[in-house]
DNA sequence: ATCATCTTATGGTAATACGATAGAGCTAAG
DNA sequence: CTTAGCTCTATCGTATTACCATAAGATGAT
């Protein structure tokens, strides 16, 4: 997996401070010894430490040295900032903040959706429940069109800020695709679900869409709730963060 | 306005973009031409491009250029971002989507807050109520206290996700609150609905918080609405990009 | 049309000097 | 002898310069 110096760089030091391997408040070591340790030159090291401070992860002074912030400032709509908490592990909190976030913006945003659709929003979201179904019946990768269909929904509400939480909510719609699809008819029994939205969608029925979703995202928080409560620790997501980002 | 060289390069680079300067998907000068244009040596300038390509609003690669991408690759909640945005003219669409977000995130945020608010929570935000009517009845920053107020609701929510929103709504509120504390009594009316709001949170009635908070938004939403219309463009922010960091 | 080559942009390294500041250590007043 | 306040310095990040590597569009010969 290697692409360039400071993409490893970048995603060595980000993924290193998400695990927590540096603690909060506490220094990053300084820019010297970082260069040996990983091997780069100082100017790498530089830039990977400006690219963390634009993400929010911490901060520089002179003498000061790079000190980690609270996790409370970090940009957590970054899609890297979710791949490295999802490589390094889904704590509980981050999985319940996440599915609180999704039941409150799914819904709205496909409401928004049923009103304010286009024909092209409509044919793309047709094409992933399409995918889905056949993944069902013909075999096939059944979580990348599950996904397709709710980013392709929240793309359909037309606001900037919705959209930009698709990316985040990929992290958390992922693991429970994930979880859900580990059920026997997990993937058959959801798809007349998907089936109701995307038509109160298209019959431009905003309260029936939202009520749809409503029972879509209710049958996988119990999923995960089940997961959540049996296992002690998630299994960890096993997409690197370049693939995360492209997708 | 000074602050160190990487900083100023940067808000002049993403203010330079956020404000449309270079047509996106084009180019961007080479590294070369921009330590000229902006006299500084190209350390800081690969700095800075790596800075934005960090906030998702620039692409790199070699021969190919600088690019700008398209907006919905911007990072939205990226405080520096919505800075930038408002500095260069708050748009319509922007506003809008900014408002829609407002509706969707605060009720739910206040909703949570009613049921997971500690007591320090709860000081917090009565503080900024004091202050409020500290501003009205004796004079004082009413803006800064109603932000604070608004943004220790968020906070009590205790979801990362939710606050982390609480920074990109602040530019929203911010010009919200300028412009109905321009009309004579707009403080002194949404006095008494902030008081319903933190009172519900206080009583841990989160369906009566949720009511209380829907009405405060109601209110600025026909202020803004009001002034939408009136005005082609909106007044511009005039607070420097790090003071709104800051905050 | 195809492919080798050239050109031009970013990617990456290295050496050097500058500047700011936290905190040690000193001084002087109580 | 203690402590408040000052200075001084080691240690960081900040900034400049120069140079080489590499990837990919552009060009032109075959």
């Amino acid at each position: 997996m290697i692409k360039n110096v400071h993409g490893n760089t970048v995603d060595f030091l980000g993924e290193a401070i998400v695990a927590g391997r540096y603690t909060e408040g506490g220094a990053i070591p300084p820019e010297p010894v970082l260069c040996e340790e990983l091997g780069v030159s100082r100017t790498v090291v530089r830039e990977a430490i400006k690219s963390l401070v634009a993400k929010g992860l911490i901060h520089t002074g002179p003498k000061v040295g790079t000190r980690v912030l609270s996790t409370d400032q970090w940009n957590w709509f970054d899609a890297d900032v979710i791949a490295w908490q999802a490589k390094a592990g889904l704590t509980a909190e981050f999985i319940r903040d996440l599915q609180d976030l999704r039941r409150v913006v799914e819904p709205a945003a496909v409401r928004f959706a049923a009103m304010r659709a286009t024909s092209e929003d409509i044919a793309r979201i047709e094409a992933a429940y399409d995918g889905m179904k056949q993944a069902v019946y013909e075999g096939g990768d059944y979580i990348t069109f599950d996904l397709r269909f709710h980013q392709g929904l929240l793309a359909a509400s037309h606001n900037r800020m919705l959209v930009q939480m698709s990316k985040a909510l990929s992290a958390l719609l992922r693991t429970s695709f994930e979880l859900s699809t580990a059920k026997k008819d997990g993937p058959l029994s959801s798809l007349p679900l998907h089936r109701a939205v995307l038509d109160a969608v298209i019959a431009q029925n905003p309260t029936q869409a939202e009520r749809a979703i409503g029972m879509l995202i209710d049958s996988a928080h119990t999923d995960i709730e089940e997961i959540l409560t049996s296992r002690r620790r998630l299994p960890r997501v096993n997409k690197p963060a370049s693939e995360l980002r492209a997708a």
